[in-house]
DNA sequence: CGCCCTTAACTGAGATCACATATCGCACGC
DNA sequence: GCGTGCGATATGTGATCTCAGTTAAGGGCG
């Protein structure tokens, strides 16, 4: 016995949440597209209540914006404030990286370095999943992160990556990735290395490279709003149904 | 014409979410007191939709906790996440002061004065109210912080303020304030004085010392949990009726 | 006299209903 | 032919209702 399951202890509107978090920080929906709380409880199936709750809940965390009209969309990105969150990220997340190098144990290294590996050979695929690139190196980054055993700070860089996972995936999966991902590659390994070695520095120079390198290659392709137009009503609105 | 009104573009629930917020941060509610939705939503005269919207944006913030009961409460303060918020507070209320003090105008400076003398005022009253004193610390301290222009921060910094709020007034209306203040006021005035010299190093270092200052005070005060106990079910189940 | 079980009230979650508002299409009039 | 105004559609918001799970109290049994 024993063997049951966690019962349904899942709330309908906990699993809206997630969806929809994944599905944002996935990019599979372009920044400044509409949604529509009816057309989403329609398309998962279920009232539109759990949805507005998600959304509710994606909207105080920035991830959604609710425009004056009271349509809720994903904001689009300013390079203002595209910089602005690199920025920050450098801090909270540079942060993290030295506090996790001090805290590192055999086994989470052990993990890290699989988890390079993995992404490594993902890349050196003939044809790479741009969305398991995306994934792998989510993971690579929250593992660190996690080995810091800071739970709030945690939180708040899961909602910098929320903000700015949109671009970051519309980019990755349009763009010429290859040299990108090399240089995040490498990146990559300096900071394994660097948190082998329990050089907190190195780390956090690896680190920020990393960061900078990425947000630099985004803002070179002119990808995001330099303040004005913001409109693009996406003529399709509402969410594609069931 | 035109000077008519915003007309009532407010919604109910974004009123409920800032009187529950504004709640929260003075400290009204204290740590671990369970909420009733349904009892809210009467106190505030209106159903329990809106309420519902409300607590699951608090709770996205943090500023709220919903049990696995799926009760909901403010979450207990511990000394670990306590002491994490406030690293966490050093490196972005650090980084905002700096950024302020090179942007820093003349017509933001003298509000800051402004800001500081009522303070003072206020401090040097024989009885000083305990509300205003902590309403006019978080306007001088908002109001540097805004003059960063760097609103996803500031964002971030108000979820940091939301969570410490409560212990932070507990705290400040309890105990001796008397020589709190005090030290309060000098680095007040240290960082008001490095602002205008355009001293970013010199306002953050004023600024490390005031977080660290009320921090050690509040520790120093064993009002935060170890990290065992954490349950008083609080036997008045529910908030207040109207 | 104490422990446990039953029961009743309460709470949150989800669905459905009702209403105000915004958006878009279309016809009328200039 | 084109701009303006009206109306239909759809959407978000708020209220009400039902259901399942939890909690606490009261009564029965050991």
């Amino acid at each position: 016995m024993l063997g049951l399951e966690p019962i349904s202890r899942e709330t309908v509107g906990g699993r809206v949440y997630r969806d929809l978090r994944e599905l944002i920080m996935a990019g599979q929906i372009s920044p400044g597209e509409r949604l529509s709380i009816r057309a989403l409880a329609s398309a998962l199936g279920t009232s539109v209540m759990p949805v507005r709750d998600a959304v509710a809940k994606l909207a105080a965390e920035q991830a959604l914006e609710v425009l004056p009209n009271r349509a809720v969309r994903v904001p689009p990105m300013t390079q203002d404030r595209f910089e602005e969150l690199r920025a920050i990220r450098l801090l909270l997340e540079g942060h993290a990286v030295e506090i996790a190098t001090a805290r590192m144990t055999p086994a989470r290294l052990a993990r890290l370095h699989a988890i390079h590996a993995e992404f490594e050979a993902e890349h050196d695929r003939s044809e790479p999943d741009a969305g398991a690139l995306v994934r792998l190196n989510k993971d690579f980054h929250f593992h660190i992160y996690e080995t810091a055993e800071m739970p709030s700070l945690l939180r708040i860089i899961e909602g910098l990556w929320l903000q700015i996972g949109p671009v970051l995936n519309y980019d990755l999966r349009s763009k010429s990735r290859r040299t990108k991902d090399r240089t995040a590659l490498g990146f990559h390994l300096a900071l394994v290395q660097a948190a082998a070695r329990g050089d907190a520095a190195g780390a956090r120079a690896a680190l920020v490279g990393d960061i900078n390198a990425a947000g630099d290659f985004i803002l070179s392709c002119g990808a995001l709003l330099g303040a004005s137009p913001a409109e693009r009503p996406e003529r399709g609105r509402g969410a594609k149904r069931a």
